[in-house]
DNA sequence: TTGTAAGCGTTATCAG
DNA sequence: CTGATAACGCTTACAA
């Protein structure tokens, strides 16, 4: 391995220089800064970041706490994480599907003195004692959590108001008899999902509509199970609303193989507006969130946290969703892909800002 | 931040018991080990990781150098090398999206101290040389990588038999007009199944067969056009084979739209049997790729590289793939989701090992 | 502008 | 079984 010494050697100078080099600390003769140039440049040096954080007590990297789900929405939201992180030079360290609290500390552990902070994922309650305790050793931003920790920034999806005008848009089309395919237990983004689909469908009169819930864990497969178990019951729903698109992905598959045809036989609709989502047979009514950008927040309000100007501020977001009606629940949706987006009627990007002292 | 040092005084020991007490790296009394445990416990003290990596230069992490591309396929290489990396307590530091040669540098670079060995996926021949250099400063494993280097192990899969399998399949279902969507420039796995799908059509004869070939660039909006690129040709394709299931997905909405149907008036075919594929409407026929095991082997490959007795050993592996037929290509495949693999004809997972020395 | 040297939090060697 | 202490590679006062 090739150190700091070695180039300072080569290039006849301290390693004291060699570091003023590298950092742009402090001016350097433009003579003697070539040397050291050259010298690196020959010998392939680079610093070693280990020896730099221990020295600095900064990694400039966060790491990045994820379910145990996977899918395009999360790869999108690394993709969101890491785009602004490495425009701000900063790395990632990633962990996903942590069984038990045991797991998620034994993680988070691992990263200490390895990052600057956090950023926790979709975690349930029981883990919020845990991220608190966290918190004393480094900043953490929580993403798609139902708690809120004081002093501590969350990004989070209007997943209520989603699918509260989904259930609202489903009624509006006529549907008495619904269903919904929830999402995994404990899961917020789920909970809140049903929530506001339940809220829409009692806001309307309970007595006029019907609502089935049967479970689902967010894959394309339970979509499909949940589908059989919605046709062996006596009346069968005539809207279903999953709640992400993989289920109503899943959900399509099933009725199609049973001979129904969707939505004349029976409408569905999802959440998250994956990519997919416009191309599918039919189109999918579903609700549309932005994955990546929500990751970039997520890094941003880290990053601000960082700073010591901003340090005491803390925010808490929610990403606007709105509804993306095509096809699948049988509205007179335009036919083409890629022009169906219009704004929500009541969702809206949120951001609240506190600051303490 | 509370150190080795707080933990030592306030057990009554020397850091350096404290140490043993958390490495289990020698034997220590039971009653002091018991007074540190309590002391650290109390403390809520971990050992830094940075200063950990700086005196045994092992980092216990893995750099992962993904390419541009995003969505199910990477989102599943990701977690099986996430999960094949925890099982042996290491971390993963991920970059993504290299726009450049610099870019890259840079990324692996940065990285330098904080990783004990890299995966690099995806990259294109340019970057060989990179990747050359890099080698020096710690093991690298190659991932769907075209280009292979003496003394690294490799991972990669077998496009070239997948797709000249696939093209069979059309051929034999009696298709004499073909047309492939392709994939990026540069991308080996993208090269690969072009030239296996050509060399499919070539042994059948190329007088009697005829092949049209579209960009693509992976993402279903790229099919979708593809797919209104193929339709203002005079003579129209009957079947045509996506270099990936996004693209494939991507072509059969488009042909939806412009009032074809999938297979009757025209086949699609799609590459990686993403989870979705049986549940596409029709459900997609495609070439099944592992890519959660590949990730998997990714990170046994380079963990195999740390270990001194089995240093110089070095394998090259090729996963097999294999045909899933379903519905979209109009063969007579089973109706029911779930139950429609079966093995390919040719393609064999292989192993090459090679000992240097 | 440059060099000297202390120190970051650990582990590992060597005595005891 | 335990303790001193010298690294590890780097940054950063402080001096020159």
């Amino acid at each position: 391995m090739v150190t700091i010494r070695d180039v300072a050697d080569a290039a006849g100078v301290s390693t004291a220089t060699v570091s003023r080099v590298f950092n742009e600390s402090a001016r350097v003769d433009a003579a003697t800064r070539k040397r050291v140039v050259v010298a690196a440049g020959r010998l392939n040096y680079w610093p070693n970041g280990a020896a730099r954080s221990l020295t600095t007590s900064r990694s400039h990297a966060i790491g990045v706490l994820l379910p145990d789900l996977f899918g395009e929405f999360f790869s999108e939201v690394i993709r969101g994480i890491d785009q602004a992180a490495r425009r701000e030079r900063y790395q990632i360290l990633v962990s996903s599907s942590h069984a038990d609290g045991n797991e998620l500390t034994a993680a988070v552990r691992s990263m200490n003195g390895r990052i600057d902070g956090l950023i926790a994922m979709a975690l349930d309650k029981r883990s919020a004692e845990l991220i608190r305790r966290f918190r004393q050793s480094f900043p953490v931003v929580l993403m798609n959590t139902g708690f809120r920790i004081r002093g501590t920034s969350s990004v989070s999806i209007a997943n209520f108001e989603g699918a509260f005008d989904m259930g609202r848009h489903l009624l509006k089309l006529g549907h008495h008899r619904l269903a919904i395919v929830k999402g995994p237990e404990g899961n917020t983004d789920a909970e809140e999902r049903l929530r506001g689909f339940r809220k829409a469908i009692e806001d309307a009169g309970r007595a006029r509509v019907s609502l089935v819930e049967v479970p689902g864990d967010f894959s394309e497969s339970s979509g499909y199970r949940a589908a059989q178990t919605l046709l062996k019951a006596r009346s069968r729903p005539t809207a279903v609303f999953a709640a992400n698109d993989y289920m109503a992905v899943g959900l399509m598959g099933a009725f199609r193989a049973e001979g129904l045809r969707v939505p004349d036989d029976i409408a569905v609709a999802g959440f998250d507006d994956i990519g997919m989502a416009q191309y599918l047979n039919p189109p999918l009514t579903t609700v549309h969130v932005d994955a990546y950008e929500e990751g970039g927040r997520a890094v941003r309000l880290l990053l601000a946290s960082f700073d010591p100007s901003t340090k005491s501020s803390t925010a808490t977001e929610v990403l606007a969703t709105h509804l993306v009606i095509r096809r699948s629940c049988g509205s007179r949706a335009p036919f083409e892909a890629g022009v169906e987006r219009r704004p929500g009627s009541r969702a809206r990007t949120t951001r609240k800002e506190e600051v303490h002292r």
